[in-house]
DNA sequence: CTGTTAGCGCCTTCAT
DNA sequence: ATGAAGGCGCTAACAG
């Protein structure tokens, strides 16, 4: 029923060595045999079955990529640089989705392990010691993507989170502002929650002012959650005339409330975020943020992990990407 | 170095027939010899090689996807809808992108074939008889998903482009609009282009007006061609009343065009498209538009997918999923 | 340049 | 309930 390497080499009047070395491309075989080899390939139809040659050869030339969530934008826009660079060294993406769930994410460490891939890409995750030990049993390279373990003991490549928020609110103080609340995400994920929060407790007391605690909401990432917090900040009895959030969604929903509520952005109050995510150029005002490599990030750590299961020398395997502020409209001076 | 099913065997005193059985949850072992096996796995650490099993049983658990865009929110949402089901069924999915490029297509069809995945998911794309050809020579089942082929001869799982075109035009019609612009996207595109510019049409022709050319502009998908759509109908002598856009994003694009052009939507000019992509709800006025179940599609058509790969019967593998009308403040009567 | 020969790690009858 | 043995389709020395 299927054709195999061996019919291949009756129909060609050869060895399966030789059909093998045909479809590898090795060099070592008569034009004149290759030709008579491709011709009966084409007249059978065959097609090489990857499973067997990746248990003979013990490279099965794909990677798994556990992400958080396919459909989140910033998730999926990594996801397009892995794929992009992995496609460019032939190599073949298996992807698994882990909901954020510690034990989903354990498990689906393990099948991608088991499935041989040559290497492993977590994307944007909590590194916690479990993970760790799952990722030292593994055989084949794992690095980090968007995140990074604590330690900084993997291969990791992501931006400076910390720096980034510490970049953003000393921009917004330098335009004047000085009551600047925050939209954070959970102080559990220590990069979007925890690293963004700091940089904006280090720019304020740089400039020499106190964090007030009422100027400072917790957020879960969506949109709503930025109307929300925005809602509520509109409601203080001192209104912070700009508004610093830890990412572009929840500070797109702030500038909504503030629209819903009948004031103005910017001119009754900036906001100001990180990611820079499609949607920042497509609301108005649009959105001035701190951009963050989101494709080359993705990219990039494909790169990393071609060169660990290459075994090439690499000479900074946690590499921190630049994050770059861009101006629109959505901040003013005060 | 690698651990595997012989050493198990000999750690626990069996033959690997019995670890085997232990490992693929065969009830024909005695629970005491079960507890034996189990045991040796845990002490040495034991992970069951995947490749060698599918080689064996002929069988990966793997599906293959072959998606147009990952950072496309539309096709990231459909995967998600796969990713989901897929799980459920304890499917790994195998993404490939292909950039909408034929001969990629081709290409990454042959090589998940190649990777003996055990279906495969085809996924907003043209179909062309190329692509048939290649699915004939598939011996797992194919399904399309977000798409069909002409003659409706593969299983499939779509909506009804033409009906939800008619269906928002007709809407807009009904709300008293009579010249109504349309953003189309490229003819070429069977549904997102030619069967939703066919909706529009009879829709108007039901309603006795004619389609005038100059109300029909071709987009490519992107919020900026939906604002150089926008900004020529509004420079028209005779403005249209409403905009009648293919996809959400282009509408987007529209909105913002009229808004920066010192109009208001709905007052000025009303906007309606097709997708319902999350941000249609996260823009000021929030969009009326036609809604794409695009989780379901995935998640039908992985669904779908299983029961051919179980040689499961199915009654229709056709399957058109409803679309439906969501009312928000992008339109008003006029 | 080409053929022979062992496996790769596991599943699966077929016996026992 | 368990074991023995023969592949699955291909790669990789090793000869020649």
């Amino acid at each position: 029923m299927t054709v195999t390497i061996y019919d291949v080499a009756r129909e060609a009047g050869v060895s399966m060595a030789t059909v093998s070395r045909v479809v590898n491309n090795n060099p070592n075989v008569k034009p004149q045999t290759r030709k008579k080899v491709f011709e009966a390939i084409e007249r059978l139809g065959y097609r090489p079955n990857a499973v067997a040659r990746g248990l003979a050869s013990k490279k099965t030339t794909t990677v798994g990529v556990v992400i958080p969530d396919i459909s989140n934008p910033i998730f999926a826009e990594v996801a397009r640089g892995i794929e992009d660079i992995a496609n460019m060294y032939h190599y073949n993406i298996i992807l698994c989705n882990a909901d954020k769930r510690k034990e989903k994410e354990i498990r689906v460490i393990n099948t991608l392990l088991e499935k041989q891939v040559d290497g492993l890409l977590f994307m944007g995750g909590i590194v916690t010691d479990e993970h760790l030990q799952a990722f030292k049993t593994s055989s084949v390279p794992v690095v980090l993507c968007a995140t990074a373990d604590e330690k900084k003991t993997m291969p990791s490549v992501d931006i400076d989170h910390e720096g980034a928020a510490f970049d953003a609110v000393s921009e917004l103080l330098r335009e004047g502002h000085r009551d600047i609340a925050m939209i954070s995400g959970t102080l559990q994920d220590p990069a979007n929650g925890y690293a963004r929060y700091q940089g904006y407790k280090r720019a304020l007391e740089t400039a020499g002012i106190a964090v007030r605690e009422e100027l400072v909401r917790v957020g879960n990432y969506r949109y709503e959650s930025g109307m929300e917090a925005a809602g509520y900040f509109l409601g203080l009895a001192k209104r912070p005339t700009a508004i610093f959030s830890a990412t572009d969604e929840m500070a797109i929903g702030a500038i909504h409330a503030i629209q819903d509520a009948g004031l103005k952005v910017p001119d009754d109050v900036s906001v100001m975020s990180i990611d820079n995510i499609r949607m920042a150029s497509m609301v108005r005002p649009q959105l001035t943020t701190v951009a963050q490599p989101m494709y080359d990030i993705g990219a990039v750590s494909m790169r990393l992990l071609t060169k660990l299961m290459n075994k090439d020398s690499v000479e900074q395997s946690q590499v921190v990407l630049p994050h770059e502020i861009i101006h629109r409209k959505s901040t003013r001076s005060v």
